[in-house]
DNA sequence: ACCAAGTGTATAGTATACTTGACTCCATGA
DNA sequence: TCATGGAGTCAAGTATACTATACACTTGGT
């Protein structure tokens, strides 16, 4: 697996978008604490495949909306 | 987090369809053990999203047409 | 001045993705 | 017949996503 974190995201953004919902809110949805929502949005770690697509879900939008991939150089 | 795992993958076919790719082949592209391939083709567990991306990554599909997602009832 | 809601952070623990090394089984071909 | 390559599996260990509880800071409202 690769080493520097290539993951972005616009959580926050579709947040305030989607009736400015708060975080605590969205973990709820999707199933999780509202501290991995903390740490996902401030891009502290990415969030497995699975969360990732219901977050997804949850905001209506395709995952690759929403989780933005930079592939490394080395590709 | 779900129990039960709700997502699939096409991998074996596109490795099929890439010349032949053996898993070997795809884990060393991916940077991941052979091992790790298996289980994920098998759908043992779901890769990590940054995994997901780069495998969606070397076949160049977009993740969404690599691994999908069937959304639990309770949504 | 106070309080509540929303957000960020810390630490310790659990769950699981991923690694390493070894072994088996099956098919193909020299 | 035996060797080789591709695929599956098992067990023990490491890395990291995620949980639980707790506390600090800011902002808006009363």
């Amino acid at each position: 697996m690769a080493k520097t974190p290539t993951i972005s995201n616009t959580i926050r953004r579709l947040r305030f978008d989607n009736d400015e919902m708060t975080q605590k809110d969205l973990a709820a949805a999707v199933g999780v604490t509202r501290q991995t929502i903390v740490a996902i949005e401030n891009a502290k770690y990415a969030p497995t495949l699975e969360l990732a697509f219901r977050i997804a879900h949850a905001f209506g939008k395709p995952l690759e909306e929403v989780f933005i991939y930079e592939a490394p150089p080395d590709d």
